[in-house]
DNA sequence: CTGAAAGCGCTTACAG
DNA sequence: CTGAAAGCGCTTACAG
C-alpha cells in the first residue's frame, strides 16, 4: 500500500542525518564531509567546497555520529567521572572545575553508584567498554583501582594513600589542621575538645590525627573523653554536645573542633540555646568552609578544601595525560586554607 | 630492531581484546563469538562450541566493545540523566530508584550543569550523538525541550506544565500542599505566615500558590506582610524570621509554613533561641521530609516527596518506551504524604 | 584539493 | 549448527 518511492520527511520517523546524506546533498565525497564537520579543512578542502558542505550540514542539521567517530578514532570524546557521593555542595563544586577546566572538547558524565558503594567490577568494565578518552575517579578504594589496570588516561581525585606513580590530585586536609591547631594555641587555648563524623573515611582520620599531633606539640591539651563522634547532622551533634557540655566546661575546655561545618553548626545552635557565650566561653572551628559557614551566626571559623580547584587540576591532568604529555608530578597536593572568622575570635 | 613476529603480551601495551581474536583462539567465527558473548546460544550453537568460546573469553579477558556494538545495533545500551542540579539528598534518591528499575541491561549516566544552567543546544547534540537508549530530563526547561525534537524514549521528571503527550513523571506538591492546610485548619489555626524560597523554581510556586488557595478555601488568613522569601538556608531564614516575628506575632500568628525544611530548620533554631514554644505558640512546617527532620528539635512536620518512587517510576517507564510498549498513561504523578511530627501537635 | 577504499568491532540476515 | 559477508557511520592514509 506504500509509495516507497516517495520520500517519508512527513512520516515522522525522521531518520538519522548520516555523512553520506550530506555528501550527496553538496555533491562531495564523504572524505571531505569529514574533513568540513572536524574542521581540518585547511589546506586540504577548496574555499568552495567548504561552502557547500557546511551550508548542506546546516540544512540537514547533520550531527556527526559520535559512536561512529569513535569507532574509527579508536577513542571516544567523553571523559567519565566515577564517583561514589554525589550529594553535597562540594561535589557540585568539584564538577564545576572539571567542566571548566575541560572546555567544550570533551563531554564529561558521570557515572555514580548507589549510597557510597563503589563500582563494580562489572560495571567498571561497561564504563571502559565506552572508551573514554579518559577516566577521572573520585574517592576510590584500593581495590577498585586493581580492576582497572591499564585503562588508558585516569587522574584520581582525593585519594590518598595511593601509590606515587598513580596520577593523582589531593587536599592537603593536615596542613590546614595544622594551621587550626596554631591559630588555637596563639589564642590562648589549652584544652580543646574535638567532634568527629562516625564513619571511617580517610579524610576524616587525617584531619584528626593532623590536629592531635599539631595539637600535641603546640602543649595543647585534647582529653580522650573530649574526644566525640557523631553522624555528620547539626541535630545530633546539637544532642551530644548539649550532653557533653557541663562537664567539658568543668574540666577548662575552651574550643571545640569539629571535623566538618555541619558538626559545628550543631554546636553553634547549642551554644546559643545555652546562652554559651562564642567565642568568648567558647571558640568553635569546622572543617570544609560550607557557603553557610559565612553567615552562620556567629560566622564560623573553617578550614577551606578548593573544591573547584580539585577537580579543575584533575582534569587538566588528564587532559594532558590524554595528550600524550608526560606529567612534570603525577601527584598533586592542594593546600586548604583557614578561614577564621567570628567563632574564633 | 623490534622483532615484529614476537607477541607483544610484555611489552604493557595490552592490545583491546577483540571477538576476532576470541574467535581464532576458540577456533570459530566471529558470529559465534558474538552469539556466544550476548547468551544468544540458544538453538544457535552447540554446546561443545559454546564452551570453547566461552573458556576463549575468560582466558582472554574479552569483554564486548559497546562501541562496535552501539554501532551494528543502532542503538547504545547506555542511558543519560540530564540534571540542572545534583547536590542535594533528595536529588541522590531519586538516582538510587533510577538504578533499582534499570537493573543491570543499562548502564547510567549522568549528565550535569553548570550551576542551576540547563544543557545548551550543543551539549544535548553530543549526548544524543552518544546513540543512548534513552534519556531521563530532570526539572527540565521547556525550550530545552524544543531542541530535543524527535529523540527516541524520553522522560521528563519534576516537570510540571508539559504538553500531556510528553512521556513525564510528577510530583503532586499540591495535594500535599492541601493537606497541610487541612492539618493546620484542625489544629485551629487562623493567622498563618508563609516562607518562599526566592528562586522561580516551579515547584515553588506551586507549593505556594496550593497552600494558599486551600487556606483561603478553609477561612485561614496568610496575609501579604506574613510572606517573605529568603534563599534555601538555614542562617538567611532564622535572620529574616527574627526580623519578622515581633510584628507577626502581635497579628496573631500562630503557624509558620515553610517552602522547604531548610527553611524551616532557620525558624526552629531561632525560635529555640529566643525561647518561643513550639508547637504551642508557633507551627512550623516544611516541604521535602529531609531525613533531619525526623531528629530535630522539635521533629518537623513535613510534606514529604517521594523521590525514589520519582526515579523508579520514570525508569520503568523509559525501559517500556524502548521496549517499544505503548505507554497506559503518559503521564504519571506521584502523592505526597503529610508527615505530621512534633512541630505542629 | 579530491574521492575510492579500507578499517574500526560488532551484529545479523543469509546460504549452506 | 556454522561461517562468510554486509553493514552500522565515521576517519584516514593513499593514489591521483
Amino acid at each position: 500500500m506504500d509509495s516507497p518511492d516517495l520520500p517519508r520527511a512527513n512520516t515522522h520517523v525522521r531518520r538519522r542525518v548520516t555523512a553520506a546524506m550530506v555528501a550527496d546533498h553538496a555533491g562531495v565525497s564523504t572524505a571531505t564531509v569529514s574533513l568540513v564537520a572536524n574542521g581540518k579543512t585547511q589546506g586540504r578542502v577548496s574555499a568552495t567546497n567548504e561552502a557547500k558542505v557546511l551550508a548542506s550540514i546546516k540544512e540537514l542539521g547533520y550531527v556527526i555520529d559520535s559512536i561512529g567517530s569513535s569507532l574509527s578514532r579508536g577513542v571516544s570524546t567523553t571523559i567519565i567521572m566515577v564517583a561514589p557521593d554525589i550529594s553535597n555542595p562540594f561535589f557540585a563544586k568539584v564538577i564545576a572545575g572539571v567542566r571548566s577546566a575541560l572546555g567544550s572538547d570533551y563531554q564529561l558524565l558521570l557515572s555514580v553508584t548507589d549510597s557510597g558503594q563503589l563500582p563494580s567490577a562489572a560495571d567498571t568494565r561497561r564504563l571502559l567498554g565506552l572508551r573514554p578518552a579518559g577516566l577521572l575517579v573520585d574517592a576510590p578504594d584500593p581495590s577498585f583501582l586493581e580492576e582497572l589496570s591499564a585503562t588508558g588516561p585516569l587522574v584520581l581525585l582525593d585519594a590518598p594513600g595511593f601509590s606515587d606513580s598513580v596520577p593523582a590530585v589531593n587536599l592537603d586536609v593536615a596542613q590546614g589542621a595544622r594551621d587550626l591547631a596554631a591559630h588555637l594555641a596563639a589564642a590562648g587555648h589549652r584544652n580543646i575538645a574535638y567532634i568527629d563524623g562516625i564513619t571511617g573515611t580517610t579524610t576524616f582520620a587525617l584531619r584528626r590525627s593532623a590536629f592531635l599531633e599539631a595539637a600535641a606539640k603546640l602543649s595543647m591539651q585534647v582529653p580522650e573523653h573530649a574526644q566525640l563522634a557523631t553522624t555528620i547532622d547539626v541535630g545530633s551533634t546539637a544532642n551530644a554536645f548539649s550532653k557533653a557540655w557541663p562537664e567539658w566546661k568543668k574540666q577548662g575546655i575552651t574550643a571545640v573542633v569539629c571535623a566538618t561545618d555541619t558538626h559545628a553548626y550543631g554546636v553553634l545552635q547549642e551554644a546559643r540555646v545555652e546562652g554559651i557565650i562564642i567565642p568568648k566561653e567558647l571558640a568553635v572551628t569546622g572543617f570544609d568552609d560550607l557557603p553557610y559557614s559565612e553567615n552562620s551566626n556567629p560566622s564560623l571559623t573553617s578550614v577551606r578544601l578548593p573544591a573547584e580547584l580539585l577537580g579543575r587540576r584533575a582534569a587538566e591532568q588528564l587532559l594532558a595525560l590524554i595528550n600524550g604529555q608526560e606529567l612534570n608530578t603525577a601527584q598533586l597536593t592542594l593546600a586548604s586554607e583557614l578561614m577564621v572568622r567570628s567563632s574564633t575570635s
